[in-house]
DNA sequence: GATTGATTAGTCAAATTTGACCAACGTGCA
DNA sequence: TGCACGTTGGTCAAATTTGACTAATCAATC
């Protein structure tokens, strides 16, 4: 039961209580936290309602605003600032893996035709290039004071990651236009003459 | 409905063809796939079910081995054949920003003590040294002829990504030593000289 | 003063993911 | 022979995630 979704809406609640699940996901949107984890709505609620469940949050209350949906206001409980306290300690301490969606892509690169690989991997180098571009332009924009800081922090990592890749899929492309591995649209190994 | 985990699936059954969850998991875990995907034995079978009701798998048939479970067996149709390509294509162009634990970690490192959070930071430069070295001791160890490429091309880019975090771990340790932001045992910006 | 579009606040069915659990079989070894 | 331990093959309830959808309010614009 670690859950990085748990962590970030338990320290949300913590840094803004009391608060409503549309708080928790508006200061979430300004952590550009859709990037990097779980925070389509169901997410927030369901773990704003399981959190409640378990006693880490309360219930504050609840107030409507006109004829829209009611909010309900939570707060962290003592138990919950204890397991807040666990959470981050575990997620700092675990160096653990995380998903990608770019390897089980490369598991079957040799499923396209070769001239195709290398367009595509041709393309992702370009787009890395926009990525790393994008976050150094808005590591320039950041304006909200609360989040500023530790937000520059994660865009400069995600801009490292993305140039770590580039000469990765470099090398990758001269090894394929060296022939190297066998393609769908070959029958053997490549050889340097052959074709 | 892009799911790494559907592209993962069906483009084993694609090589393997017929075959049962099992030989999919075992597939899988001789891939690494634990480390990069959801392949949880439940994910796994849950997924050859929902992709035999969308019609891109189908059974081939049932055996059984002395008392053990009953195997099903799968194969692809010729829909499971046009869709994995364009699943192959769209996680290929799609430059796609993955979760990743650290991220909601970061977030909160101002709420611990400055001393605690140089001391997380260090344990995980050792940490993401010492993934980086077993990434290249295993690549050393890589024998599946099936796979063996593939999987060091992922080790290689896992590697990489780690080292890529290194000196950005790095730096933020000695901002953090030279007094930048502000932690939970500080209560205004720590002055050079302040303390 | 009406229309258009963004923002606010949240719900819910469907899909996916987790991982503990089950039961049979093989293998080595005392 | 007996038994501990790993492998085979899979199930299932519970938890989480998705994202389309609802429905009201506010701010501009024509």
């Amino acid at each position: 039961m670690s859950s990085p979704t748990r962590l970030l809406v338990l320290g949300v609640v913590r840094i803004f209580q009391p608060v409503h699940g549309y708080d928790v996901r508006r200061e979430l949107r300004s952590w550009r936290a859709e990037s990097w984890a779980n925070v389509a709505p169901g997410s927030i609620y369901n773990a704003l309602k399981s959190m409640a469940r378990d006693g880490l949050v309360e219930v504050v209350g609840t107030d409507q605003v006109g004829g829209r949906p009611e909010r309900t206001s939570y707060r962290l409980t003592a138990e919950g600032e204890r397991e807040f306290g666990r959470l981050v300690r575990e997620a700092f301490w675990a160096v653990a893996p995380s998903v990608d969606p770019l390897m089980p892509a490369l598991s079957f690169i040799w499923t396209l035709r070769r001239e195709e690989a290398i367009a595509a991997l041709e393309h992702r180098i370009q787009a890395l290039r926009g990525e790393a571009e994008r976050a150094r332009l808005e590591i320039a924009r950041l304006d909200d004071p609360h989040s500023r800081d530790q937000v520059a922090l994660m865009l400069d990592l995600a801009a490292r990651r993305a140039a770590a890749e580039l000469p990765w899929a470099e090398e990758l492309v001269a090894k394929l236009r060296a022939g190297e591995y066998t393609f769908a649209d070959e029958r053997a190994p490549a050889e340097p003459t052959a074709r």
